[in-house]
RNA sequence: CGGGGUGUAGCGUAGCCCGGUUAUCGCGCCUGCUUUGGGAGCAGGAGGUCGCAGGUUCGAAUCCUGCCACCCCGACCA
């Protein structure tokens, strides 16, 4: 199973030949872009449709649970003004090793090579502009000018847009060079509104990544060395892949009044005081179709919890003659209105240009929760066969029962898929005391470690150094109990989260 | 950016060491017939700048040089 997550980095190498199955699967879903030769661009991707249809549910469902939250959408430039850019220190110095830089504004016919274009030297910026790795300066600089009284504020909005991390190694999904994502940025009043809003965002995604993606999440804090840049807390959601490493999967972040600062953001107060703006920032992105093919995925392709299956329900059609089909579609009529009444989303696949068999894999590979089949014997007896996606079993269903059932199938479904990655979570989470043991189980069965650590930077450097495994974080509300640092032996108010991370 | 590897049809590949007709095979694709309850069978067919550029040679996928891209490991990171 896990190697769904070795494939998605190895993408098209030693495929034997059932595992060949695996590039067609994610070609359902994303390719690799084919840039134009020479192009300097590495590890950009396409979103093939049926890939944006996921992304787009979880879109909708993310955009819902802001509004809900009280938060609105704007957008703001992709082009960032060099001087905007170092304006908060630590952050561009996060950052500037992987700016892309616009430097000209124009491109002429060269005259030394006859169709090709070159840059105008003539046509060089003033300034150059970086494309955003991310959006808080650009937006800061903005507030700078929305905000005079803490009648402005809170001010909470939210952004989608693509940004660009020029990375020196890129992965599919995880880690590419342009991405999509959404960035919230709000500025509040006080030191506790804006604590309490990172944190309320990071819960917000904690619910959308158990409760919409079925994807168990640890929530908790970052040590300094692993915080975002710029940032003085750093929550995040910390998902376990099927191959025992850690994924990020989103961070929300307390920034202090270090924007505000840098931007000279004040307000006027309620006792009529200058002060500076309190700052959050929180981002998930397209990172979260990789957590979702490694955390469900199988050696058959995608499985998709129902909440974002694009396609919930398909109904395949099993015929040899015109006549079969014709008696077969009525069926398939009233059952797929019925259905629909229910608030489903269900296909009808009735090709004559493919095969059963090959349909039934062809959505196996897209991982639709149910799939119906209905032929001659089925006509006779009036029953449809189901099958699960989850758990690839099959059952008789009498067609007048198959509506019900399919809708409470659905929300079981989705909460078992749940408790299968939690339990998988569960199993590969490991209370360790001594550093050989942290070791073995890093090498062997891998996953989550939990155990002492002294709370420095050294200590955490040192471990990561020897074993490749970071302090993924420091989980919340779990009450911790004192213990001795797993690896120097000095004293641990309580235990964290290690483990070898995307 | 350092170390290692790879590049041949839409995908996966053989051939390269040891240069020599028309570049191999499988999947996929197209046509026809038979099929259709788990990725159909048979017959026929289409599809190639052998990553790019230069060099050696009567002759280069094969040898040499340079470049590019991708993959793996490292550093860096959502």
């Amino acid at each position: 199973m896990h190697n769904i997550c070795a494939k998605l980095h190895n993408m098209s190498k030693n495929l034997t030949p059932r595992s060949e199955d695996y590039s067609k699967w994610y070609n359902e879903l994303v390719v690799r872009a084919d840039m134009a030769e020479n192009s300097a661009v590495r590890g950009c991707m396409v979103i093939k449709p049926y890939g944006f249809a996921i992304w787009e549910k979880m879109q909708a469902e993310l955009d819902r649970m802001f509004k809900e939250t009280g938060h609105q959408n704007a957008y703001f430039p992709l082009f960032i003004p060099k001087s905007l850019f170092e304006a908060e220190e630590k952050n561009a110095e996060g950052f500037a090793k992987e700016c892309a830089v616009v430097t000209h504004y124009r491109l002429e016919n060269d005259p030394d090579h006859e169709g090709k274009l070159r840059v105008d030297p003539e046509a060089k910026l003033e300034e150059e502009l970086v494309v955003r790795p991310t959006s808080e300066a650009i937006i800061w600089n903005t507030y700078r000018n929305w905000i005079q009284s803490y009648r402005d504020l809170p001010i909470l909005v939210n952004q989608w847009a693509n940004v660009v991390r020029w990375e020196m190694r890129t992965r599919l999904f995880l880690r590419t060079a342009e991405f999509l994502w959404q960035e919230g940025h709000t500025a509040h009043a006080t030191e506790k509104e804006a604590m309490d809003e990172a944190e309320l965002m990071n819960n917000v995604y904690a619910k959308f990544a158990e409760g919409f993606m079925a994807m168990p999440v640890i929530k908790g804090l970052k040590t300094p060395s692993e915080r975002f840049a710029g940032a003085e807390e750093t929550f995040c959601i910390e998902a376990l892949m099927q191959d025992g490493k850690a994924l990020q999967a989103g961070t929300s972040h307390f920034l202090g009044q270090n924007f505000a600062k840098a931007f000279d953001v004040k307000f006027t107060n309620r006792d009529g005081k200058q002060d500076y703006v309190w700052a959050t920032s929180w981002g998930v992105s397209t990172r979260l179709m990789g957590a979702l093919i490694m955390t469900h995925g199988d050696d058959r392709g995608l499985v998709l919890p129902p909440n974002l299956a694009p396609i919930q329900v398909v109904i395949v059609p099993i015929y040899r003659s015109e006549e079969q089909l014709k008696a077969i579609s009525e069926v398939v009529d009233g059952l797929q209105s019925e259905l629909r009444a229910s608030g489903l989303t269900v296909k009808y696949d009735d090709r004559d240009t493919h095969r059963p068999g090959a349909k039934f894999a062809q959505y196996e590979l897209q991982g639709i929760p149910i799939r119906l089949a209905i032929g001659p014997k089925d006509m006779e007896n009036g029953t449809v066969e189901l099958a699960r996606r989850d758990n690839l079993t099959k059952e008789i269903v009498p067609l007048n029962e198959v509506s019900a059932r399919i809708e409470g199938l659905l929300t079981e479904i989705q909460e078992t898929m749940f408790q299968s990655a939690l339990d998988f979570r569960e199993e590969h989470t490991t209370e360790v005391d001594d550093f050989q043991t942290f070791k073995n189980v890093l090498e062997n069965k891998t996953g989550f470690i939990s155990a002492h650590w002294d709370g420095t930077s050294e200590t955490e450097d040192k471990i990561k150094e020897l074993t490749k495994a970071t302090i993924r974080c420091i989980p919340l509300y779990e009450v911790g109990q004192p213990g001795k640092c797993v690896y120097s032996g000095k004293p641990s108010e309580r235990r964290v989260l290690f483990a070898r991370a995307y």
